[in-house]
DNA sequence: GCCAACGTTGGC
DNA sequence: GCCAACGTTGGC
């Protein structure tokens, strides 16, 4: 099982709209670390998703639904886009300080590396990061 | 191939 | 709103 961190700024598309859409298309990024990164989640993968800018806290967990397809949303070049479905929010949203804080969390790539939109996690961090949120409250089944 | 100019991201 | 970091573009 893999495990991931994507950005999203919350005014373009949030976490709460990802969850009453329901899906989404994780489309638009045209970055080619980021994309490289979305060619190697598998379907089944976890995803925290990290709200940028305004809000600056890791807000919920989603699953991979859909391993990588060519992004529609590019006019040219060679982009892809993977599914992603929300499976829950934290209990308590992350802030970004607290992640600089943790010492469990040293090195992680949020830090590290602040441009990057998509990234890779260990399980370490993945389940440090939703301890220290308190735990996932799971999204009823729809 | 180098590098200056430029655009974007994202923290503060 | 500012600005640092950094990726991309394009002239040479």
């Amino acid at each position: 099982m893999g495990y991931w961190l994507v950005k999203t700024e919350p005014e373009s598309y949030s976490w709460s709209q990802l969850v009453s859409d329901g899906t989404a298309h994780w489309d638009g990024v045209r970055n080619y670390e980021a994309r490289n990164h979305l060619r190697s989640m598998s379907k089944g993968d976890r995803v925290l998703v990290y709200h940028s800018v305004s809000d600056r806290c890791v807000v919920g967990v989603a699953e991979v639904t859909r391993a990588a397809y060519p992004d529609p949303t590019a006019q040219k070049g060679d982009w892809s886009a993977v599914d992603l479905r929300p499976k829950g929010a934290l209990l308590r949203p992350v802030t970004l300080q607290q992640i600089r804080l943790a010492d469990a969390l040293s090195g992680i790539a949020l830090v590290a590396r602040s441009r990057l939109s998509v990234m890779p996690l260990s399980a370490e961090h993945f389940e440090h990061i939703i301890a220290l949120g308190g735990g996932v409250q799971r999204l009823p089944r729809r």
